[in-house]
DNA sequence: GGATTGACGTCTG
DNA sequence: GCAGACGCCAATC
């Protein structure tokens, strides 16, 4: 049996699998767990958003925006990480979002 | 143990 | 096409 992993785990596992210069989104994210809700995955999010391991500055929400930076934007310059990155980041939105957004299930 | 909240998404009007 | 309401899962109070 395997150790029920909790959903921060899940999470962070997709988040950590996303590759540099891409962006994910919650529901894409939700999905890849075969979770119902979005908000779930956000708030696991919210829970790695204390650990730089986590590159939550690539999930954003379905819009391509960066929900969360005013969360941790204050001392978090996830735009500045996605620009280096390669993922421009206007107004916390993502203009070639389509471009960048990347599903877990890509990685199969 | 019940109720509320939370970095969202999808449906209906 | 835009706006509003509901739904969902997990954690905290």
């Amino acid at each position: 049996m395997p150790e029920k992993r909790n959903i921060f785990d899940d999470i962070y596992e997709v988040v950590a699998l996303v590759p540099p210069g891409r962006v994910t989104t919650y529901g894409a994210i939700a999905r890849y767990l075969k979770i119902k809700s979005a908000r779930t995955v956000g708030w696991g999010l919210n829970a790695l958003s204390g650990r730089l391991d986590i590159p939550a500055h690539r999930v954003v929400n379905s819009k391509g925006e960066l929900t969360g930076s005013g969360s941790f934007d204050s001392n978090r310059p996830m735009a500045d990480l996605l620009a280096q990155e390669g993922v421009l980041v206007k107004e916390n939105r993502i203009p070639e979002f389509k471009t960048k957004f990347w599903d877990p299930s890509e990685e199969l």
